[in-house]
Parts: structure tokens; C-alpha cells; sequence
DNA sequence: GAAATTTAAATGTCAGACTTTTAATTGTCT
DNA sequence: AGACAATTAAAAGTCTGACATTTAAATTTC
């Protein structure tokens, strides 16, 4: 389990690279102050400004945290939820629209890990998670709702769901496959008969948790995943026609199609915003 | 969801924040080249090291590769599987080790997740994952095997059940919590008497999926979790009984302290290596 | 036409200066 | 003595300009 990074890669991924061992194996604890960069400078025989490019590659994985003044410095940093939930959902995210990974392997995987969470959560759950599992299905019976906040209340209704496992690490892994499907349902629901149905078996849901009822919990997302890729199948139908009916000879259409078909923008508009 | 990174933080990192949310969000799409460093710098109005340093943050998350030479510079990278995983796995790993997590929650996570994929896995198991399994169940019964060795066949044994769902996406979001549980499963293992049991669940893994037995591979991985918090519980005893023997006013003790326990090094070897 | 050379555009690295922030220290007043 | 203000020093943040290295295209040479 060392160097990470072979050599061949420039320094300061090298250097990034020792640091970060360091604080995985225990070397460098939470808390603990690194040598100020002038220090690391030394010890590496690096300039500064390379130990700094490695300093921000660890910060930008949240194992460094820095500040300024005096007696300030890089810090070694506690990894916190909300950090490793946030990095874990914007790895998700792409990793799923990068690599047009199949619409139902993705449904598949996910309802499945909200199942693994059904024993737990049908045993523990709150009267408060149900509460808000209630409000959110309400929000969803709003006709005016939004694609996108019809979408978000989903997503917040199925963390809720998670939550009641009452278990952080459970939440935690679930998290990136809650999230990062989110942009996929968002394709594939945004009719108001299918927020319907969705919606019945959200309640299902709700019922199965307040009675405590396992195999209703468990039927019921599988009714779900499958009825989520039913969905897929008629939006992907759809475009996959739409698609044969345009010129594809635009190099740009065609990278993005079909997942992100639905965000197709102006060229115009693909710019770094400044 | 924009601007992910606030105000008050550094240029780098607002830089940085800035084009991952157009990465993000598709208005750079993977393979286009960003603008090169002397550009950016002009855009942003910053000199080329902030720009440099915003760019080594996005590097270190895999958003971007760089590629030397004339017609070279920044790309948007596609992230692979093996990207997301290594990632996924540094940020479980290092969440489990810095938050003391209670190792009966860690546990119970670990086997919930793994109970999602045992419907799949008996469903579409192929033989070769089999005899990988097989193979390493082999290993395992060798008793010159080192604590890591075990280890490592253990988190095999288990990453191969968890690909006999044959499910990416599922295997991806799995194999943060397996790994990370890697070095707390070090901890507790290392009887042979707590091996041979161990081994005796593996088998009957094994055996429920060559015959698709789903209760059993459910019944199995609960008793993993039950035999698991057992062993954990009975060190946890010891090392309690110990560290209330010891001193507790070394505050680097106090903070290494249940989790690392067995990690505990010579403070003099606490250093950076260089 | 193929091989060798040149060239230009990038990133990678370095050195040094200056700016800003911050906490400890020191000094002053009541 | 204690509270408040000014000083100071250390450290990260930023900028500038230079040079090294890499790389692919363009050019030259044979």
C-alpha cells in the first residue's frame, strides 16, 4: 500500500502522493500541523510553488484544511460526513454520466442498495423521518411542481428513507447511488401520469415503514426499480428515433447523446463562465 | 447547484469550483481541451500559479489529466471505473479511521450492502467468479498466512460475491465499504480459531450460490455481521482493559486510541518520509 | 518520399518579491 | 492588576518573470 502514484508523474503529485500515504497510514493524525510550506520546500528540495500545487491536490480532497497567519500552516483534516458525502456524490455523478452506463444497470443497483437498508429501517425509524417522508410526498402531489423540484423531493425523500436505517455509514455509501441517479429520473419523469404512480408507491413506502411490514418495503421497490425502467425504455424509444431523424454529424451531439440529450444547450453557450 | 465553493476561500479554489461546475454540469464535455494556463490566467485575471493551483485541485480529483508539449494542456477526463473506485475507497477508508465509528455500525453497514447484491449474485454468478471464490476460500485455510494476507483474501473473497451480481455501478458503490472495513476486520481476525469460523460462513456462501439458495446467502452474511460484532466486541474488551492499565496522558495515545490501537508506533518513526 | 531537424506552444519548475491574515507579544492607560 | 491598543513575526496567498522540458507539427535535407 505505498506510492500511490508511480514516479514518471511530475513532483508535486509525487510529493501530494507521500503526504497523503502519510495520513492514511496513520503517520500524520488528525489535527496534526504539516511543516510550514517554506519547510516542506526544504525537506523535498522542491521549490515552494510545487509544494503548494501539492498541498491543493490533498486539500482539494478535504485531507488537508490550511490557515493563514501565524501559527498557521496546513492542517491534517478530519474528515467529516458532510465532506465524504459531497465528494462521494460528485464522483458518482460523473463516473454515471461519463461512461453511459445502461439506464436499468443503474435503477437495478440502486434499488437494490435502498433494499439492503429495509430491515434496519422498518426496525428503527423514527416518528420524525416519517414525518418528513410525509411532507415530501405531499410536496410531490403539487401539480405545479417543477421538473427539478419534483426531482429533488424524490431524492430527499428516498435519503429520508435511508436515514431511518439510523446507521451513518450506510448513509453515507447510499448517498452517491441516491444522488447521482437523480439527473437520470429527471429524464424519465416528468409526466404528470408517471409522478402518479411514483407517488402511490411512495405511500406504499411510507405504509410498509409505519407498520413495519419488510416484504411490503421490499416488493415495493422492486415495483419501483422496474416501473423506473419502463420509463427509461419509453424516453430512450423516443429518442433513439428523434436521434435517427437528425444529422449526427455534429461531433458534439453525438458525445452527448443519449443521456444528456435533455441538456442539450446553444453552442454559443459553452463557455467558461468567468 | 452552483458555485459550490463560497466566497471568502481562496482564488485557487474558486477557480477551481468554477469549472468543476462546468464540467459538471456539461458545458465541458469530456476529451475538450480547457484553455491553456496563460489563457485561464488572462480570464480569471490571476496570475498562471493560482491558475496552476486551481487546476492541481481539479487534477487531484481525476477531473482533469494534462498532457505536456505543443497542442498539450488540460483535458476534461473521463473518469473511469478505477479512478472512481480508488477514490471512493480513500475517502470510506479515512472516514471509518478518523470519526471513531462504532465498529458494530460498521459492520451492520457492511452486510446490509452486501445482502443488496445477494438476489443478483445468485441469480447471474458464473462459474469463473466461483472458482475465484474457491481459490481464495483455498488461501484461507492455509495457516501460515499473515494478518494482511488474510485480510487481503478476505476483501477478495468478498469483492468477488459482491461482481457476481454483475453490476457495476452496485460493484463501484460496494467496494468503498468493503475495503474500508479491511483494516478493522484486521483487527479482530487474527485467532485461528476466528478464522476457521469465518471460514465456515465463506463455504456456505459459496455453496448458496452454486445452488441459488437466496435465504441461505442472506442467513449467511447475517451471521458474518453477528460473529464479526462478537470478535469486535471481545477485542474492544481488551484493548479497554488495557488502556485503562496504561497512562492516558499522551494525548497522541488518547486520540490513536480504540481504533488504531494496534497501529501504535514508536513516536520517533512519526515523520514525513522524505 | 523518408528521415532528420527545427520550431513553437504547452506544461513543469524555480527564485524572489510583495500582500494579507492572524495570533502572540508588548506596551499603555485606567 | 487588568483591559485595551499597538507592534511584531510567522505563515499562507498572490504575482512576476525566467528557464527547463516535452511534444507534435512544420520544415529541411538527403
Amino acid at each position: 500500500m505505498k506510492n500511490t502514484q508511480n514516479d514518471a508523474t511530475d513532483l508535486s503529485a509525487q510529493i501530494a502522493s507521500k503526504i497523503r500515504d502519510s495520513i492514511v497510514e496513520g503517520r500524520l493524525i488528525v489535527n496534526e500541523r504539516l511543516p510550514s510550506e517554506a519547510e516542506l520546500s526544504e525537506q523535498f528540495s522542491v521549490s515552494r510553488s510545487t509544494v503548494r500545487e501539492a498541498l491543493k491536490r490533498l486539500a482539494a480532497q478535504s485531507l488537508i484544511r490550511t490557515q493563514r497567519g501565524a501559527f498557521g500552516g496546513a492542517f491534517v483534516n478530519k474528515l467529516s460526513y458532510q465532506d465524504a458525502y459531497s465528494q462521494n456524490i460528485t464522483t458518482s455523478t460523473l463516473l454515471l454520466s461519463m461512461n453511459d452506463i445502461n439506464i436499468d444497470v443503474a435503477c437495478e443497483a440502486r434499488f437494490a442498495l435502498e433494499r439492503s437498508c429495509v430491515p434496519l429501517a422498518c426496525a428503527r425509524r423514527t416518528e420524525e423521518q416519517l414525518s418528513v417522508m410525509r411532507r415530501e410526498l405531499h410536496r410531490q402531489t403539487s401539480p405545479d411542481l417543477s421538473d427539478e423540484e419534483w426531482c429533488a423531493s424524490d431524492v430527499a425523500f428516498h435519503r429520508s428513507f435511508v436515514d431511518c436505517a439510523q446507521n451513518p455509514v450506510l448513509s453515507y455509501q447510499l448517498t452517491g447511488a441516491v444522488e447521482a441517479m437523480q439527473p437520470l429520473m429527471n429524464m424519465i419523469t416528468f409526466t404528470a401520469r408517471s409522478r402518479a404512480k411514483i407517488i402511490s408507491h411512495h405511500a406504499a413506502l411510507i405504509t410498509s415503514l409505519e407498520t413495519q411490514d419488510i416484504p411490503l418495503a421490499e416488493r415495493t421497490l422492486g415495483e419501483l426499480a422496474d416501473y423506473s425502467m419502463q420509463l427509461a425504455a419509453k424516453v430512450l424509444a423516443g429518442v433513439n428515433s428523434f436521434l435517427s431523424a437528425v444529422s449526427m454529424d455534429c461531433s458534439w451531439c453525438q458525445s452527448m447523446a443519449p443521456t444528456f440529450i435533455f441538456k442539450v444547450v446553444n453552442p454559443s453557450e459553452r463557455r467558461l463562465e468567468t
